[in-house]
DNA sequence: AGCACGCCGACT
DNA sequence: GTCGGCGTGCTC
């Protein structure tokens, strides 16, 4: 056995700069000599170092001894950060990412930091710009000839105007400064944040104000707090007065909000309400704008900050608060890559922060609740609508042999008529876009299949397309059946496209708009769409992309159809999730001085779940739920990960799954573990490949990690892991 | 994951 | 005779 000499104080072994490195699926770090002279406080330094063939950019992990011997080391080039870029409690938070999800640490590294900063570049300025006229500006403003120039220059004659200041008083101001810049008329100045005095709110209502004093009684230190209020019962009001105590006491709010949720809206009310600058940080940003935000998080200038999922990353030097709004919803959960939970790694955040977290929701999740029971959080409750506004009357349309009209019944045709003539708009909620979901042949039952997955094809552009909602791929429609020649193609079911032109055949009087993924890219195309909607009376169609964000005032009706298939799914979620959706989307209708009215339209009316959350509402629904659960032992009183592996072969797949079994058997003692599979996935054909899945659970989560720790580093040598793709979830919320 | 090196078919 | 197919193997 060859035994390699411990390093001795004769034979000191030379300390070497341990480099993580990220787009590498290897779970180790990378081992440099120093630059030389260079011992600066270097770990959470980035450091340019050569990597194989091509130079990589990563972040010096440790310093410390070599692995094996030092002599051989390939030089680090160059080191880009004076000081750590990543340090304190974020870089603790990361190594303790990378431990829980079982990624390599430059993985998460990598996910942390913006493109920019991942790519090299240096931390750039985040001081508030600003343009002023300079002494040839002045001298030959008189001389300027009319037109947008000069409008500008005349602007800024009266003193000097910040950058964010002329996005609102000229349209493409930047062309316009760029012809006085070229000529030397205008010179750049840092101006000082701007603020507003912060405008007063509506005063709490006694729930509130009880759960504001919770919030501030403990703002000191660590501690969770359920929000659970219904819509409308005034949680961002709770948030605001908790912020601006945070703000009060010098210390930054971090606030995360879902992927479609943080409108201008939202961000408009913050800013006049605190009077402080409030930072954006959602997917529409441009990389610059992501990396100057999270700078100035760096810095300690960004006192509030507003984000999707990725703002679960930022630095927050002088932490004092964090915020969760909606966290149920499903986009926290990061479904590639690194496949972390916002929500759950701001809570580990926040306790490493040693500063309050507040988890809001009407429909709060069954970890979450199960939390609150077990007095893990505080559970503060909001009953009450906030105003005068009252929560919808529900009623169950039983489709059950009624004649449909794209699936929608007359009855509810007719309440959506009344709403129209009343004045009102209604919103006709089906998950389902598209034309339809089926194109069948009616002479020999053909159906439209994607060629690469196992799924149908979902008919678009009016039947003159088909569209694979799962691997992306787009073709004609056929004229005639592929199989028989007949030419009885129809299109089955109906989706929201379909639906969209239904109800604009039937109420030609009134704007039908029509919102989901084939219309609405991004945000600026939502606002766009609920502006075509006006005031008055109309329609809104759309997936659940309605089911939150943008607020709709003069909604007095929605109408949910098409829900049956989610009564029935396989997924333990599924009724959790559905149960969330109706909720949320009920929550919709008549938030303003209106009445709102539901009308749920399905063949299942006695089925226990819309039973159940007619009769005893969400609470209800969640206190059977969390029985089923803990009766069956499902998340969350169970912890779960799942092995997925993918190949063009089922038996390639499943051979990966059964070592990777036969591994955690081995490694895990006694019957802490259970592991349920190999199966296929519920869709086992996905984009030309086949799916399986291996599903690992523990009611403790420390033998869980203590049995991945032990058996991933020989699955990862398997022979067998060669041959497929696969990936480990930690905490999967899709069994799929 | 990239990107090398490494051995077998249809082309100037 | 070469350009290039993607099969294995490494990256301090």
């Amino acid at each position: 056995m060859p035994v390699t000499p411990p390093p001795t104080p004769s034979n000191p072994t030379r300390a070497v700069w341990k480099v993580a490195i990220g787009g590498l699926p290897l779970p180790r770090l990378f081992d440099y000599r120093p630059i030389e002279g260079d011992d600066g406080a270097v770990p959470g330094c980035r450091v340019r170092v050569p990597f194989g063939s091509r130079e990589r950019i990563g972040v010096i992990a440790a310093v410390g001894p070599a692995d094996d011997d030092g002599a051989d080391l390939k030089p680090a080039l160059e080191r880009l950060d004076a000081t750590p870029l990543l340090a304190g409690e974020l870089w603790d938070s990361l190594r303790w990412l990378a431990h829980y999800t079982h990624e390599p640490f430059g993985e998460v590294v990598a996910t942390a930091l913006p493109t920019l900063l991942r790519h090299g570049e240096p931390l750039p300025h985040t001081d508030r710009l600003g343009w002023r006229l300079s002494a040839a500006g002045v001298d030959a403003l008189p001389r300027l000839r009319p037109g947008r120039p000069r409008r500008l220059a005349e602007r800024l004659a009266q003193g000097e105007v910040a950058e964010d200041e002329l996005d609102s008083l000229f349209d493409d101001w930047r062309a316009a400064l760029r012809s006085l810049d070229g000529r030397g008329l205008v010179e750049q100045v840092v101006m000082t944040p701007a603020t507003a005095p912060a405008q007063p709110g509506p005063e709490p209502n006694d729930e509130q104000r009880a759960a504001i004093d919770a919030l501030l009684a403990s703002r000191d230190a660590f501690g969770a707090f359920l929000l659970d209020g219904i819509t409308g019962s005034g949680k961002t009001e709770v948030y605001l007065h908790a912020i601006a105590d945070c703000l009060a006491r010098g210390k930054q709010a971090l606030v995360l909000v879902p992927e479609i949720g943080l409108t201008p809206q939202t961000l408009a009310r913050f800013r006049a309400r605190l009077g402080v600058p409030v930072y954006a940080l959602h997917s529409g940003l441009s990389d610059g704008e992501r990396a100057r935000t999270w700078a100035a998080c760096l810095r300690g200038q960004a006192r509030v900050v507003v984000g999707t999922r990725s703002a679960v990353f930022l630095p927050l030097p002088d932490a004092g608060l964090i915020v969760v709004d909606e966290e149920h919803d499903g986009s926290y959960k990061q479904l590639d890559g690194i496949r972390y939970h916002a929500r759950d790694f701001a809570i580990y955040r926040a306790s490493q922060l040693n500063v309050p977290i507040v988890l809001g929701s009407a429909t709060p999740s069954m970890e979450s609740l199960r939390n609150a029971r077990t007095q893990r959080y505080t559970h503060l409750h909001l009953r009450k609508r906030a105003g005068v506004a009252k929560p919808p009357a529900v009623r169950v349309i039983d489709i059950r042999k009624r004649a449909l009209d794209a699936g929608l019944s007359n009855e509810l045709i007719d309440a959506l008529s009344r709403t129209l003539e009343a004045g009102g708009q209604a919103l006709v909620f089906k998950n389902r876009r598209g034309y339809a979901p089926v194109l069948l042949c009616h002479d020999c039952g053909w159906s439209a299949e994607c060629p690469r997955c196992d799924a149908s094809m979902t008919v678009h552009a009016k039947g003159r397309r088909l569209q694979c909602h799962h691997c992306g791929a787009s073709k004609r429609s056929p004229d005639a059946c592929p199989d028989c020649g007949g030419l009885a193609l129809q299109p089955q079911g109906a989706g929201t496209e379909k639906l969209e032109e239904t109800l604009a055949a039937r109420f030609p009087q009134v704007p039908v708009v029509r919102i989901d993924k084939g219309t609405t890219r991004n945000r600026d195309a939502l606002v766009g769409h609920i502006e075509a909607l006006g005031q008055g009376p109309g329609l809104l169609v759309g997936t659940q992309m309605l089911a939150k964000g943008h607020d709709l005032p003069g909604l007095t009706l929605v109408a949910v159809v098409g829900i049956d298939e989610g009564l029935f799914s396989a997924d333990f979620r599924a009724p959790e999730k559905l149960a969330q959706l109706l909720v949320q989307v009920s929550g919709r209708a008549g938030r303003a001085d209106r009445p709102g009215e539901v009308l749920l339209q399905t063949h299942h009316p006695e089925h226990p779940l819309l039973h159940t959350l007619l009769t005893g509402g969400y609470a209800q629904f969640a206190d059977e739920e969390l029985a089923l659960r803990e009766e069956v032992q499902f998340p969350p009183f169970a912890h779960m990960a799942m092995f997925r592996a993918e190949a063009r072969d089922m038996d390639v797949a499943n051979a990966f799954l059964v070592q990777v079994r036969a591994h955690l058997e081995a490694t895990s003692p006694g019957a802490v573990l259970t592991t349920h599979g190999p199966l296929p996935a519920p869709m086992p054909r996905r984009a030309g490949y086949q799916r399986a899945q291996l599903v690992v659970s523990s009611n403790a989560r420390p033998a869980l990690h203590a049995a991945l720790d032990a058996a991933l580093p020989s699955i990862r040598e398997l022979p067998e892991a060669r041959r497929v793709r696969w990936s480990l979830d930690v905490d999967p919320v899709d069994l799929y």
